[in-house]
DNA sequence: ATAGGTGCAAACAGTTTGCATGTAT
DNA sequence: ATACATGCAAACTGTTTGCACCTAT
């Protein structure tokens, strides 16, 4: 009776290999260019509505990262934050949250009277460890000596 | 000698005041619609060359909002987060920092290792004083009754 | 008088949609 | 065979820019 709800294209096979491989959030554009390798000619628009229905279908999960825009990660992990690299402008996945960490409701801390939360989102800015030890100048020495 | 740097014009004033009256942090809509009480006719494209200036200047910073876009608020306060109202989508400041209400570097403990940190940002989502209390059945009472 | 500011409209970048064609089922 | 998916290009939205006119200095 129900009808088939999603089609098992090359289109989207290819993107959601790309986020399989990935590991960490990607934007669309990281997307196209990732799943073109799979897919040549594949096209934004299809990048697009193909995010959407993986968003829909509850598969994928949109994070909005200050200063990045949306970037898409593999749903059904637990509550997590994410970690915005300055120089390489990937985004990574952390384990763990800030109020977990130490002892629980040290959010709602924050909060004046009267306000109530329903979530929180945090990002930390910084470099990855590649970049990090790239830039580095003690590591140097690992790298070229 | 040092030429004039930025001029004061009743547009200008007008955006200053919007944002000194708001007292929180304003989308670009926020301020065109606020500062038109002051200054009619206002063109959003002076909206966002005054408030470059004014970012420029240091008067302004940007803060970006997960699922809001951009919005700014007047600059040299100490480091402090945000709060999104899902009913009002306004944005409130709030004071403290979720590292420092528990003992300093909480945050460092959520990076893989060879990370490095540089700044964070934490925005709670929820309803705002406003919005949670005429959502509140029981407290109908005290605005019906 | 003149450098800088303003408003309008055109230009742009990112995202969405219409339509004719392609393809999984 | 048919409904859903794709690619292209046009449409939209939010932001920036070019240009002629205006105004604080």
């Amino acid at each position: 009776m129900k009808s088939v709800a999603e089609r098992d294209t090359r289109q989207r096979r290819a993107i959601r290999a790309a986020f399989e491989r990935a590991g960490r959030p990607l934007s669309t554009d990281e997307v196209l260019a990732a799943a073109k390798h799979d897919s040549a000619g594949l096209g934004l628009a299809t990048v697009y509505r193909s995010i959407r229905t993986l968003l829909e279908d509850g598969w994928l999960t949109a994070v909005d990262v200050p200063g990045k825009g949306a970037v898409y990660e593999i749903a059904g992990k637990e509550h997590h934050h994410h970690f915005s690299c300055t120089a390489c402008l990937r985004v990574y996945e952390l384990d763990g949250c800030v109020a977990t960490t130490r002892g629980r409701g040290s959010l709602s801390l924050l909060l004046p009277r009267g306000f109530r939360a329903s979530g929180h989102e945090v990002t930390i800015y910084g470099s990855c460890a590649d970049c990090a030890r790239a830039s580095r100048p003690s590591a140097l020495s690992k790298t070229t000596a």
